[in-house]
DNA sequence: AAAAGGCCTTGACATGGATCAAATGCATGC
DNA sequence: GCATGCATTTGATCCATGTCAAGGCCTTTT
């Protein structure tokens, strides 16, 4: 485990927004700021954690691009997430102090490392974290619930529109484009995520394509009818 | 919303260990105990909260079944989970001060209610509360991590032996029969968790039964091979 | 520049589960 | 006790997606 005894401070970071709480005074910043000890960066291919170790902090991604998976005895995985800059990993790990899942770096990253113990000490003195921290598990709790009606009642076409209309959706929330992304992730990945073959995903990705609805070269994917993958996920109501 | 001013401690209550930390010193029990302000109940096939409806309170479950669902605008539905005595709902309101599903009691039910506000002041005092807290919502999480694998890789034979086996494990926990169990809710509603159809619940319910599995009247499931569906969700490995 | 290895696309075919339909069983109210 | 209505079972058929296979593209290595 390689990291980097540079410590900077949360309240300069321009991921502020995302991971950390707003409104705080200059004192509560400074406690805030206390927290993280330690980046540490993760070599493409790499893991942050793995299933099965013990869990100690939860991580904020500064840069880079993640997965996350959970596997059975027999094999079998599911890539339960997709994280990008600003997004909390670990949160898995509270409950039986080790971590259920594997979290592998897509790209180049770093994260920021926040001791568990110390999120609970600081957030007992200042409510804006504590309340930050519970926002954040609950978050997760309601973006899984939207992949368990994702994968419990869509069909493949849907899944997939939905899919890349959470990305971008995300990306432009970080200030990238709205209609134009690179996938980090293989097709394989996308596919396990969505509970379907990579074999279905590409052939999704080429009627998207044929229909005018994306343009998809390779990892680069165009979004031209942002609508249009809309109504796929959601299709208007007839009004009798 | 129908209440009752009966106030009644935690420190007595029978699911202490269920929904409340241990190890906690008199006073710290005080505390917790000053949480739940009021009992209310709930009939059958009404909602504790519905989407969209102001969060306020956390619920632990005193007596009755529930189950969680979420709808998108095209009136798509899916049961996020089952919920029974003990276990505590109400966590995906947390993010946007508002509820994003629905509860749902499947038969007369009884919740303690437990105002939120109150629960963030407490937990700043009480450490055990404050980590308590952290591992309910971390289970939910992990919980739900499973359930993307069930709907993302399994078909639907494991997803049914699954469901069985984690029911009675459930119930089990809380002193009933490994082997015997009422279903409280409708094929319909266990298609809907489990991605599929009402017609595929029932009909690998009847294989399950030829197979001597288990045996089903109506709603009454006796298992009488644990191991075999335990086969069917996890296979054993051939080693090469 | 050639070779090797991922990753991706596309085609042909198979199949698990959905859909449609009908009959039965069980519960509730008159 | 009968009628009504919902829940469940079962059968027949269909289709979306999985499976298997072949070929192409891009990147990295030699």
């Amino acid at each position: 485990m390689i990291t980097q005894a540079i410590k900077i401070a949360c309240s300069n970071c321009n991921l502020r927004e995302l991971c950390m709480p707003v409104g705080l005074n200059a004192e509560e910043l400074a406690r805030v700021d206390e927290l993280v000890a330690i980046r540490r960066p993760v070599k493409r291919g790499t893991a942050l954690f793995h299933n099965g170790e013990k869990f100690t902090s939860l991580y904020a991604i500064r840069i880079g691009f993640f997965r996350t998976s959970v596997t059975t005895e027999d094999g079998r995985d599911q890539v339960t997430g997709f994280q990008m800059a600003g997004e909390i990993m670990g949160l898995d790990g509270i409950v039986n102090d080790q971590h259920t899942c594997d979290a592998i770096a897509l790209e180049d990253a770093e994260v920021c490392v926040l001791p568990f113990d110390r999120i609970e000490e600081i957030s007992r003195e200042v409510k804006a974290l504590q309340h930050h921290v519970h926002k954040i598990m609950s978050r997760e709790i309601v973006r899984e619930h939207g992949v368990m009606l994702l994968l419990g009642s869509m069909r493949a076409e849907e899944r997939l529109a939905a899919f890349l209309l959470n990305l971008v959706q995300r990306l432009e929330a970080r200030g990238f484009s709205r209609s134009e992304l690179v996938l980090r992730m293989t097709r394989e990945e996308i596919g396990s995520y969505l509970g379907m073959k990579l074999e279905t995903v590409s052939r999704t990705f080429s009627k998207f394509a044929e229909e005018g609805l994306i343009a998809v070269s390779q990892r680069n994917i165009r979004i031209l009818d942002a609508d249009a993958l809309k109504r796929i996920v959601n299709p208007p109501q007839h009004c009798h």
